[in-house]
DNA sequence: GCATAGATCTTTTTT
DNA sequence: AGATCTATGC
């Protein structure tokens, strides 16, 4: 992670590589320790010397456990711990709070109350769980929308709390029901033997905690306990590693307040800034040198995060050579944006010797990347994308892990759902209510009820269960054969059995060839994972799949420039680093903008972002941006945190000029017409690209209304627009229709012509 | 039970 | 704008 010589073995002792603060963090005996490392400060050298060290001191490696977030970041400690020690590291427990917790419960699967082959529901299945559960309770669905219920289903599990605890805390009739969906969530999880994300966490906590001798056997194989971004931790990740490390109490947590980016997801910064009061003999070592990035990022990095008031004042310093200015790059729009970027790299390529691979472009949303995208292509410059739509959550892969999942857990009643009549098998819609309802009044498990064919009869009409005994048969088939064959090899004949292609076929026929080519790589994923796992299982396999982020099959390629989210760069580096959009409702997001503490996290997003650069930085921004149509924006705040001399502006805006209050754009949306964007030869060129439509996009129709604007809907008719409202996406117009009527629409949708001006 | 047209929402970030 | 979900008619 830092630039310094990498350890060599043998030669000088590994101390000597570390500057004082660290050789202390790796060298603190017993008791809790805090480590406070700004990013770039060599967090996770200091980490896996640690490691070493307490090897070094007679530590059985068994004894030590590593926790972080992601695979990749497991994976990447567990490489350098044994680059550091050879074959010990193999033994020592280095892994995400995810897939500790799925192990710990395959273990404890008995007194966890779980089946030995229990299923994890990802995001999809937890959806699809919420809103099964909120039709079966005959709740409206429009008022207890998924999104609505998951989030505060996440909170409650956040805060530890069961769904008899919410339920006692629910102050009104809204709180009572999302109650009775929680209780009722969780009951279905329980009966079709699955566990979802929060809850592989919270499972394990409560074993732990309820069952004395289980956890006595469980803080013995742990003398030592380290955490590593342990400000991303919630109330239930700190919990568990605070139980783990009982009752030695060694425990080392590395954080930095600044890099606390998933308060969204139930992070709570207080963990590691009470730590210290949780802890009160802990020892608190602060890592401020910073190996990565030169003075001029750090300086731009810090005048933005040091804008937050919650936060322990501290800045890194580094004893590099300045280096340039930060680049900012004001673009017309997105297009143009990408355009500049790209030509930017060719650039860095041709004259500065750089690797494509050494440069990253960052964004706030995954939607940005589509634009880059097309300029790489354009351009034939090799790309990698990180994130988007994974792998493993894309439709076909899904429905053919549900079938696999149900050989295994025949009682996953989501998997179950998802497959039953796909392909067609003639259960519909109609018999499916019949079977959830039957099943769940005579409160039996899924393969018991399906196996039962008198119930089954008396629950549908006679074609339907002929085609329910035909899937079991099908099913249980399948179930016998796999003790037969190689998983891979399984795998295939499940495809052709089931006759998944068909499913595609009905579909979408167009896009039935991309999945069959997704179906083949997930064979080859499976034929992977078989030949490198000590124990291959199809539910290890299945675990895994569960499990992973885009973000850990991350492989900087040969030349390639990699495009993420600002949130997965958490954690790397890069040479070169483009951190683009910088709008002010994109990046900040306008959501965020709304409490101070959310706000907050999107500048230490901005931070986490900036500090990923070793030697330069671009910061972009686009005034116009194809959203849902497009919108004009000022620039990002961030922008004008940043003291101008560390900037070196690029503005290729048409018209305008850089001013004191600002970079010289117009209000949003507004002032820039159609008919002149289009004059503009470079601009002609980039919309006939991006709209094949030869017509004027309506979007820059939508741009010159004014009140006055005569124009034809192809609905109401011909209208006078009477006034604008409001700004940005959300605009409206009321428009007097000549039919007689008034009516408000969405400038943004509308699909208006103008007549007159 | 299924196909089609209309309605509605989407885009925050991820284990 | 596009995908996804819902309502309706066959």
């Amino acid at each position: 992670m830092t630039t310094a010589s990498s350890p060599s073995t043998g030669q000088t002792s590994p101390l000597s590589q570390l500057n004082d603060p660290q050789r202390q963090a790796v060298t603190h005996g017993n008791g809790p320790l805090l480590i406070l490392a700004g990013a770039g400060s060599g967090k996770t050298r200091v980490i896996t010397f640690r490691i070493a060290h307490l090897l070094s001191q007679g530590i059985a490696p068994w004894h030590i456990l590593a926790v972080t977030f992601t695979n990749k970041a497991a994976g990447e400690m567990k490489r350098r711990v044994r680059e550091l020690v050879g074959e010990p590291a193999h033994a020592v427990w280095v892994s995400t709070f995810h897939s500790f917790s799925a192990r710990f419960l395959r273990l404890e699967h008995e007194a966890a109350g779980l089946p030995k082959e229990f299923s994890i529901y990802d995001d999809d299945d937890s959806t699809r769980l919420v809103k099964r559960v909120v039709k079966d309770l005959n709740l409206p669905e429009r008022t207890y929308t998924a999104g609505v219920v998951k989030s505060r289903l996440s909170a409650a599990k956040d805060r530890l709390q069961d769904p008899r605890a919410y339920a006692n805390l629910a102050h009104d009739d809204f709180g009572r029901r999302i109650a009775e969906i929680y209780a009722e969530y969780q009951a279905r999880l329980q009966s079709a033997g699955a566990v979802d994300f929060d809850d592989l966490i919270l499972r394990t906590l409560s074993t732990l905690e309820t069952n004395e001798s289980l956890r006595q056997r469980w803080q013995a194989r742990f003398l030592h306990v380290l955490v590593d971004e342990y400000q991303d931790t919630n109330a239930a990740q700190a919990r568990l590693v605070g139980i783990l490390a009982e009752p030695e109490r060694n425990i080392c947590v590395v954080g930095d307040d600044d890099q606390s980016i998933y308060a969204w997801r139930g992070a709570n910064i207080q963990n590691i800034l009470g730590f210290a009061k949780t802890y009160p003999d802990a020892v608190t070592i602060r890592l401020e040198q910073n190996y990565r990035s030169r003075p001029n990022i750090l300086e731009v990095a810090h005048a933005v995060v040091s804008k937050n008031l919650n936060r322990h004042p501290k800045k890194l310093w580094t004893d590099k050579h300045p280096g340039e200015k930060i680049t900012l790059i004001l673009a017309p729009d997105d297009w143009a944006e990408a355009e500049m970027v790209v030509g930017r790299i060719r650039l860095l390529r041709e004259r500065d010797g750089l690797n494509g691979a050494d440069c990253v472009i960052l964004y706030r949303t995954n939607a940005q990347s589509r634009a880059f995208e097309e300029a790489f292509r354009r351009h034939s410059v090799p790309y990698v994308l990180v994130g988007g739509t994974r792998f493993y959550q894309r439709a076909e892969i899904k429905d053919v892990l549900a079938y696999m999942q149900l050989t295994i857990n025949g009682n996953d009643e989501i998997a179950l759902l998802r497959i039953i009549n796909r392909p067609k098998r003639g259960i519909g819609e109609a018999s499916q209510e019949k079977l959830i309802a039957a099943c769940h009044a005579a409160r039996r498990k899924w393969v018991d009820f399906l196996a039962d064919s008198d119930a089954v009869a008396a629950a549908v009409g006679p074609r339907a269960a002929a085609a329910i005994a035909q899937l079991s048969l099908q099913l249980n088939r399948l179930k016998a054969e796999r003790t037969g064959m190689g998983m891979s090899d399984w795998c295939k004949h499940l495809v052709e059995t089931v006759n998944i292609k068909q499913i595609w076929e009905e579909d979408d026929p167009l896009q039935a060839e991309s999945r069959r080519e997704n179906v083949e790589e997930l064979v080859a994923a499976i034929a992977e994972y078989e030949t490198t796992t000590e124990a291959p299982s199809l539910s290890g396999f299945l675990e895994q799949v569960a499990l992973v982020a885009d973000i850990d099959s991350y492989d900087s390629q040969p030349e390639a420039v990699t495009l993420m989210t600002l949130h997965s760069a958490k954690g790397l580096e890069f040479p070169v680093v483009f951190i683009t959009g910088l709008e002010e409702g994109l990046f900040p997001l306008s959501r965020s903008m709304e409490k101070p503490e959310t706000l907050e996290e999107e500048y230490r997003l901005f931070y986490v972002g900036a500090t990923r650069a070793k030697e330069r930085l671009f910061l972009t921004y686009a005034r116009t941006r194809h959203r849902f149509g497009p919108t004009g924006s000022m620039k990002s705040r961030f922008i004008e945190e940043i003291p101008r001399d560390y900037l070196d502006i690029e503005n290729l805006i048409p018209d305008t000029t850089l001013e004191p209050g600002g970079l010289g754009y117009d209000a949003p949306g507004r002032t820039w017409r159609a008919g002149g964007f289009l004059n503009n030869a470079r601009r002609g060129q980039s919309v006939v690209r991006r709209d094949s439509e030869p017509t004027l996009p309506r979007t820059g129709v939508a741009a010159s209304l004014q009140a006055g604007t005569v124009i034809r809907h192809p609905k109401f008719g011909e209208g006078e627009v009477l006034a604008i409202r409001g700004a940005g996406d959300g605009t409206t117009c009321d428009i007097a229709f000549r039919s007689g009527f008034t009516k408000t629409l969405m400038v943004r949708f509308a699909p208006l012509e103008i007549l007159r001006q």
